[in-house]
DNA sequence: ATCGACTATCGTCGAAACACGATGAAGGAG
DNA sequence: CTCCTTCATCGTGTTTCGACGATAGTCGAT
């Protein structure tokens, strides 16, 4: 039996626990109904002020904070402080890397398809 | 009396806040590098099992256990039993509102979506 | 029947998430 | 100036997560 040894010491990469931890950092970025919330408003609308997205999710003021203070450090959206307000809006190409990764996991025809390395 | 007050801002349904919370928690489970991880190798490989996956990550089997079971709870993969192991194989399918929320998100231009011309 | 391999579950502990009210800073309006 | 609005931060209490060892169950092999 031949048996397909795959590399078994090998690490193929440091780069590669770096960006599943960016995928696992991004999807529990979103991994709240608020948060999905906020996200889903601001794809509707372009963009948002803070207050609005507290009438939209019912939840105290301070609580949304929290929650956009995550989105933003997870890089998923930005604000921009227009004072006393501060505009908040999508940042899509912070998504861009767990969108391809669902991408793949979902419709991938291509499972050994090594032609690209690196 | 009429009291049509459908709300402030006409949401539409309890439907949207079942949705919201199918990404969230969908994002939530892949909101670890460890199950980041477990499906990143699914995809590689078709199936596995569980024993490989304690290798993979290099983790305690019961904490895999426990992250495998997270997944399986939000149906992202699938466990057949093989007595005495557990073929694990990933569930395409429950990532698709996932993707869809975040081929929007990102403004990916028409979706690759070629009709039903399987 | 006994052993070994594989897995699920339980109990526990520390760490993090979550939600809130209270407080403070930074303008604009009166 | 004072008042109002908007937002961030702090402190607190509750809940959940993450990791582990220990234990028990199920099968094939001996």
């Amino acid at each position: 039996m031949p048996v397909t040894v795959w590399r078994r010491r090998g690490r193929p990469a440091r780069r590669e626990a770096e960006a599943v931890r960016t995928l696992a950092g991004l999807a529990r970025a979103l991994g709240h109904p608020a948060r999905v919330r906020i996200v889903r408003t601001l794809i509707e609308r372009q963009a948002c002020i803070g207050c609005d997205l507290v009438d939209e999710t019912g939840l105290a003021q301070s609580t949304v904070s929290e929650h956009l203070r995550i989105l933003k450090a997870a890089g998923i959206i930005t604000g921009e402080i227009e004072r006393p307000r501060v505009c908040y809006s999508l940042n899509p190409a912070a998504l861009e890397p767990l969108r391809a990764f669902l991408t793949t996991a979902t419709g991938s025809p291509a499972p050994a398809r090594p032609s690209r390395r690196a």
